[in-house]
DNA sequence: AAAGCGTACTAAATCGTTTTACTAAAACGC
DNA sequence: GCGTTTTAGTAAAACGATTTAGTACGCTTT
């Protein structure tokens, strides 16, 4: 393991001092010789000179590293979206540090802490649904207010903070309208935590086109969970016995809990209940009955962040936020009912 | 934003010098009396005083952050295996920065560059197929040659180099044996990249089992392609049109191509053809037929390899790797042939 | 020939730590 | 009361970069 090669070593030699190879070497060199800048060029890279970051970052003030706080790498979602932060991250010249906090408030606030120490320039935030909890919520504000740099909370966000996500209200619309347009009146839904805005919001896009048509949700017909399968399951139980003819899922992976439970008391999809999901993770088109969904718009959901983080960063002004839209994908999980069809046409 | 409260305004407050508060501070106050140590604590305490990593990571020439490559973090496995890498690490006071290289030969030699420029301590690499060809190993093994920090492969491996992986051969061996106890002669398999270790493995442990039982694999039955959903749909379609009675695929993604095609066809697994795959997925077990594969050791893996970098950066004797081996998970995937299961017994 | 002005380059401060080598004062042995 | 040791603390160098404020030199001007 021999020494790092520093300037240093490529001042001495190229015969110049420190200053003028570090004005070269960042292209800074207006009042510089061709010839001069040449041996330094040559200097650095018969020595295969590469600056350390760490001092640079130490005068600098600036790291070019973000923390990228999610829930759970191994959800699908998340995985993708950290998949494409990287990429776009990259392109701008930063690298992501990553924490992956397992839905822990406690972890939440301990990598916020110790990401600040490592002088990161940002974090972009999804944090844990325990951490927008209302007895946690104060924790958080308080973490994220001691942060000397800009945090952008992705998906999951605290109201009044700058935030990127998706148009959750007007995704839920679309899936229930197309469920009604299907004939299904008695309709059951299972949520995430209430606590997150996309749960909250995707109920109110619900109930939103459920009254347009003169439904209404009962309570009854609400189940409330986690974005897992294990929640997807007991909500498969719970509906069967209800009258409800068609459920949605507030997320794919809680829909494939739907499909599992429903397989295993001998009962079918769409035949005996139909689903919806919302996420289309690669999964959902390979199920027994590929599963009807809404599309994430994950790549413009990062890029948006990215853009927006990097404004935040530089100071300069927040360009407007695109509505970021869901999609549908219509597949093989729901049943037509009969009668009804031709009355929404 | 102001100025972030530095180890000299702790001094001031606590009317000592810089040094005895970095002493006190990294609790190696020897010749410090109880007095000033207090004091010293309390004004820490009260400017909310937390050290710069960047300047201390300056001056001791390690920064506490490994850099972590993987190949592909949307895909299931390293997913999981980066999750658990993150869990461990952080145990031991590293922060891991992530870099995702899309199976890219490129990608992979840029981010091994650009994270030696950032000082960190260690390198876990899961390079791309692409980089393991012959014709990009040369490049790979120079870039990793240059590294001033120890660098340890994971999962897939250059020969010759310190790495943690899983007993393929074993596991493949395990799952032929499997087929052969449920009375299968006829077998296809579908590999990834011949050029990874695992596919080289874990097609060796497959042989080794046949050839136990008076059996070979004929040129025919063997589908090479990538560990993704397309290679399954494709070698479905492939082994439709042989008299192969079932087919071991090198990973679960690709026994769901494999689903999903026969479905296409109106096939039935595994009454038309039996499927096993490798690695586990949480999805493998919520198919239509529950997929029987083998169970990768995840965690396990993520503790050996984070103790055995752990001990290569610290300098120390390497303890002895403990065999990794996968485990059979037997759901329902596989036909049972008539005749043949006695015969094992 | 003195003043002014580019041009080409550099000395030195700075960033926030750790750590080595030192000092001043107190305590101790005798 | 003199030398020695111990205790409690500090000054200053070092890490490897960036950047401010120069300097030295030659070339025009007037």
């Amino acid at each position: 393991m021999s020494k790092r090669v520093t300037i240093k070593d490529v001042a001495t030699e190229a015969g110049v001092s420190v200053t003028t190879v570090s004005f070269v070497l960042n292209g800074k060199g207006g009042g510089v010789s061709q010839s001069t800048k040449e041996r330094i060029f040559c200097a650095a890279e018969k020595l295969r000179y590469t600056p350390n970051h760490t001092a640079r970052s130490l005068v600098m003030g600036r790291t070019n590293m973000i923390g990228v706080i999610v829930p759970s790498i191994t959800n699908t979602f998340f995985a993708e979206l950290v998949r494409n932060l990287q990429r776009r991250f990259a392109k701008q010249g930063y690298d992501i540090i990553l924490s992956n906090n397992e839905e822990s408030a406690r972890k939440d606030l301990k990598s916020i802490d110790l990401l600040a120490g490592r002088n990161i320039d940002g974090i972009m935030l999804t944090p844990s649904a325990e951490s927008l909890s209302p007895e946690n919520i104060g924790l958080l504000k308080e973490a994220i207010g001691k942060l000397s740099v800009p945090c952008l909370f992705l998906d999951r966000y605290v109201h009044g903070y700058p935030h990127v996500s998706l148009d959750n209200s007007a995704s839920a619309y679309s899936l229930t309208d197309y469920l009604v347009s299907r004939g299904h009146t008695k309709i059951g839904v299972v949520t995430g935590p209430m606590q997150l805005n996309s749960s909250a919001n995707r109920l109110k896009g619900l109930r939103k086109r459920l009254s347009e048509s003169g439904l209404t949700l009962c309570e009854s017909c609400l189940f409330e969970g986690q974005y897992d399968l294990e929640t997807g399951e007991r909500a498969a139980e719970y509906f069967l016995q209800t009258d409800v003819t068609a459920v949605v899922a507030f997320s794919d992976i809680q829909a494939y809990g739907i499909y599992k439970r429903l397989k295993e008391c001998g009962k079918r999809v769409p035949e005996d209940l139909s689903v919806v999901g919302i996420d289309d993770n690669v999964y959902s088109a390979l199920l027994d009955r590929p599963l009807t969904t809404m599309r994430q718009p994950i790549a413009e959901l990062a890029d948006a962040a990215v853009m927006r983080l990097v404004q935040m960063m530089n100071g300069e002004e927040l360009s407007p936020l695109p509505k970021m839209q869901a999609q549908l994908v219509e597949r093989e999980s729901v049943k037509l009912l009969h009668g009804k069809a031709e009355e929404e046409e």
